[in-house]
Parts: C-alpha cells; structure tokens; sequence
DNA sequence: TTTCAAATCCAACAAAAGTTCCAGACAAGC
DNA sequence: GCTTGTCTGGAACTTTTGTTGGATTTGAAA
C-alpha cells in the first residue's frame, strides 16, 4: 500500500500553516489501516483521535437499541472526522467503520493538545471547522423536524446529483438500503417515496440507474413538502390541474 | 433596570482568564435590551454577534413555511447563545426573541475577532465550548431520528425536573404548546403523550402542576420508546402480566 | 447458459403522528 | 358575581411512516 500523503492542505483546518507546523502536525499523525468493513471505533469508547482519511470510504453512524443505523455521513479523502472528541477529550459520539478498506492519519487527543498549544492558527482554524460542523448538524435537524421523507429524498438527489444542465444523474450507487439509512427511515419507505418522485416525473429511470430530471420540482418538494404539479409540457393556459382553491 | 453585569467566570469560556482580559472582553460588549416578545434577531440575517444574557428569557427557534416552531432551547442568564454566527461570521442560524423582557450583552463579529486574536484562553476556551454545542446538536438529531414523541417527552421530563428524592416536580411552567414546540411536534400530540404518562403511573398531576411519580419508568420509555409494565406494587412472582414471549 | 444472492417492486396492514373540532377548566379582569 | 381569553381534555379522522411478506428484476458468479 502506498503511504503517499494526501495533500494536507486540501484539509480546511490545517491550510494556511507554515511548514514547519505542517511538518508537526505530520509527525504527530500516525496511518493506520482498516479492511473493509472493519470497525474503526465505536459510540462511547473513550476518544479514538482526530481522523485525516487518507484513502477509502468511511461510514459515521448512530444506531438505536432495535439495530436501526442511522448514517451521519460517507467520507472520501481528504474529509476529517471526530473533531469533537479529539478537542474536549471525551468519548466518541457516533461509530466510524470502513467501508471499503480504508487508511487514515490519527492523531491522539493528548497530541492534538500540544498541537493546539503551540500553533494559534491551527487553534483558530479547529474553531472555525467547528462552527461549520454545528451549522452542519443544525440543518440536519430541521430536516428531521419539518421534512417528509419524499422531501428529504429530493434534497438528497439534489444534493448528490452531479449537475449537468436539466438531466444530472445520481453519482454514487447508494442501494435504497443505504439512502433509507442516510434519510433516518427504512428501506420500503424509501422505495415508496422513490416511486413517487418517478411517477411525479422528478426522476427518471434506466436500469439501476436514476437522472434528474425535474430539479426545480425536486427543490420545491423540498421546500415545502408538497408536490407541485410540472408545468413543463402542459400548456400553461387552461389546463388548472384541478389545482383550483375554492377558497 | 439594574446594569449590575452578572458573574462572567460563570459563562463557561470566559472563565480562567486573568482580570485585564475580562475587562477588554467587557469594554467590547455593549448591553442591549428588549421588551418582552422583542425580535432579537431573525434566521439568516448577517451575524448580530455574540449574546451574552444579562437578565430575562431567551427563546432559540426555527420554524418552517407552514408556521411550525421548533424551540431550540429556552435560555435564562448566565447562558450565552449565538456562538456559531459569531465566530464564522455568516448568517444566524436561528431565530433569538426575548420571551420576557431582556438584557444581554453583544460581541460583534470584528470585536470577537480582536479578542481572540490577542486572547488565546479565550480562543481555546470558545473550541471546547463549540464542541459541546456540537455533542448537544448530535443528541438533538438523535431524539428526532429514533425516539417517539411519548419518549421524548419522558426525556424532557427527566430533565427538567428538580430532582428530589422518588417524587418531582416539573419547575418551569410549560403549557403544552410550549412542550409541543420544543418536542418539535403538536399541541395534541403532546397531550395524547401527557394522557399515556400519567395513566401508566409515570407523571401524577395536581391541579395543573405534573409531578414525577417513577422516574426510572421514564428512563425505560425514553431508553426504549416503549412503557415498561410498573412492577411497583406489584408482587414479583406469578404475574407475569401477559409478557411471556412465545419464540 | 444456469444459478444464486442481492436489490427492488408492490400490496396490505399496523402504528405513529398530524389535524380538526368542540367542550370544559381555570385565571385575570370588569 | 360575570366575562373573556388561555389552557387543557378528548374524540374522530387523515396522513405519514413503519412493518411484513411475497413476487420480480438484476448482476455476477459458477
């Protein structure tokens, strides 16, 4: 295996340092490699490190006592996880596994300390990588709040859709298994909604493959929870759609 | 009203730091106030900086097209908010109103900069607190993504009750419209919820005051979302109460 | 090709949550 | 006392989500 390293200043938090905090930084990283699959650490265990992911994909999840998984994030290099735990010490708040066999720098709390103390700007910059983090999470949750699962389905394909003019085409191949994890529901609700969005003619399908191809349908079902009724060949004149308010 | 500042070694990151800081942290702050009901300052306006409360009630708050609040947190002094727009300097993240009339303290965004500039404590101390606004935010998600609103409510129970002994009372004076919005529900719901608590013998009410009557109970149904069978009274042999599971 | 396992589709049902509506209870003020 | 507005209790209903089970498709391996 290859222990090239990623190119430490595609991570936004240690950007902007010389390079002789680089070069500390580095020294107090240690690689260490996963195999597919292979659990990295779990929810609770005392503080594992701050992660640098050098290569593979990396899974954060949360599950709840009935084995429902409920997935944080997919991380490719050159993402970073764990930055709570490596800052105040404590333990890990959710479980990182490999997806695929996976390497990446750790680097230990007691260290990320010392680090901290000595270089300002990387102090600086954690900071600025933590508020990013919590505006993260503070959308998360007013999507768990306020959205239907078909609404969050659409933000996900907007989301994840490689923007190509009107059609894009879902990039990753995520099995509706894992989109129903990564939405915080289950696999047939995902199908469902899945099925609604194609028969509202916000996506269409080839194969296992998915397009979009409505995006700002999929933008308005995901603002507002509601389909609205696609304007794109009708005429726009005298058809109404029984979408007519007495009121 | 009295502009007596309160003790600022309670707010957690300006505790530690030597008396010439505080006063150039204090020269920078300017007290602002509000009548009750005041608009602090709205969802995604340009950063009002950092507040610190002085006197009254903060309501934190989202809320979606159709009108629907989600209640982030209630905060009273010596509680601090807004920390994420403060130290990025993007738009708020949420909605700040005083719930009663209010005083706080305000840190620009620039002024926030010069200090943790030249403050390092400050720097560090603000890290540590944005990493336990992030473990927060994470338990939040969770709540919304696994729990039923009957196990969230017994969760906010379980906390806001003043503990004393087996029996406890719930102190702050929520109505259920109030509960609703924190629990990021409905008014009904949360009744229908009250209504189950208190005839599984988990909440007693007197008048419109709710006690705790089994606190481990409510542990249970927040752990699991579902009621465990109170074997409180009840004698431990030969009853079985119909849980025998066939498989 | 055949075969198999994984992924999907689909229907029917159960449970949870949201909605609507109205009747009482209670407290504050007249 | 009475009135008024807020808060609560509770039924009936709809929608959304979760669950179960079986049929079908797909892709890769044998």
């Amino acid at each position: 295996m290859n222990d090239l390293a990623i190119d430490w200043n595609a991570v936004p938090y240690f950007a902007g340092l010389n390079a002789a905090a680089r070069r500390r930084i580095m020294d107090a990283a240690r690689l260490h490699h996963y195999q597919a699959g292979a659990v990295i650490f779990n929810e609770g265990d005392p503080c594992a490190g701050l992660f640098i992911i050098q290569n593979g994909m990396v899974r954060l999840y949360r599950a709840n006592a009935e084995g429902r998984l409920h997935t944080l994030s997919l991380l490719r290099p050159p993402s970073t996880f764990n930055e709570v735990a490596a800052v105040d010490g404590g333990a890990n708040p959710f479980n990182a596994t490999a997806v695929t066999a996976a390497a990446a720098y750790v680097i230990a709390h007691s260290a990320l300390l010392n680090l901290m103390a000595s270089e300002r700007t990387l102090l600086a910059n954690l900071l600025q990588a933590l508020a990013h983090l919590n505006r993260d999470y503070l959308e998360r949750l007013e999507d768990m709040t306020f959205r239907t699962i078909p609404s969050r389905l659409a933000k996900l394909f907007l989301r994840e859709a490689a923007y190509d003019g009107q059609i894009c085409e879902i990039p990753s191949q995520l099995t509706q298994e894992e989109i129903a994890a990564i939405l915080g529901t289950t696999r047939e609700v995902v199908g469902r909604a899945m099925r609604m969005l194609l028969n509202a003619g916000l996506l269409r399908k080839q194969g296992r493959a998915v397009y979009v191809v409505d995006q700002a349908g999929l933008a308005y079902l995901a603002e507002t929870n509601t389909l609205r009724n696609p304007p794109l060949n009708r005429c726009p004149l005298s058809v109404e759609d029984s979408q007519s308010e007495p009121g």
